[in-house]
DNA sequence: CGGTTGACTGTTT
DNA sequence: TAAACAGCCAACC
């Protein structure tokens, strides 16, 4: 089994899962927390192999332009809905408001 | 080995 | 403000 991948998949979705609520971030910061600038990528696909059921908190994650990433449909739909559950201010556009809401983590 | 595919990004129009 | 472009990179086939 590919020990590296499944590392950096953990660390990605160690960093997701410290996002506090009502707080977002992008994928690419998200990447560098996990300690793997450039690769914005690898997390939007660890993300999309989440099960359904999952406790992470993959909604927090936005692209960098502060808009929902995922294409229009049921999971787009789903992430808006819960961001706004948690005060977030989603845009019908599905654009976010990141200078009141990006995550800063502090050390 | 090589082409395709994205839940990406920064820069330029 | 938004779209087009060009890099980027692992996963997949």
């Amino acid at each position: 089994m590919p020990r590296d991948r499944d590392e950096r998949r953990q660390r990605i979705l160690a960093v997701v899962d410290s996002i506090p609520r009502g707080r977002v971030a992008s994928y690419g910061q998200v990447a560098r927390e996990a300690g793997l600038p450039r690769h914005a990528r690898l997390v939007g696909r660890v993300l999309a192999s989440l099960s359904p059921g999952s406790r992470i908190p993959w909604h927090r994650v936005l692209n960098s332009a502060g808009k929902i990433s995922l294409r229009p449909g049921p999971g787009s739909t789903t992430q808006a809905r819960r961001l706004a559950r948690e005060g977030v201010k989603v845009s019908p556009t599905g654009r976010i408001d990141l200078g009141a809401c990006r995550w800063t983590p502090e050390a």
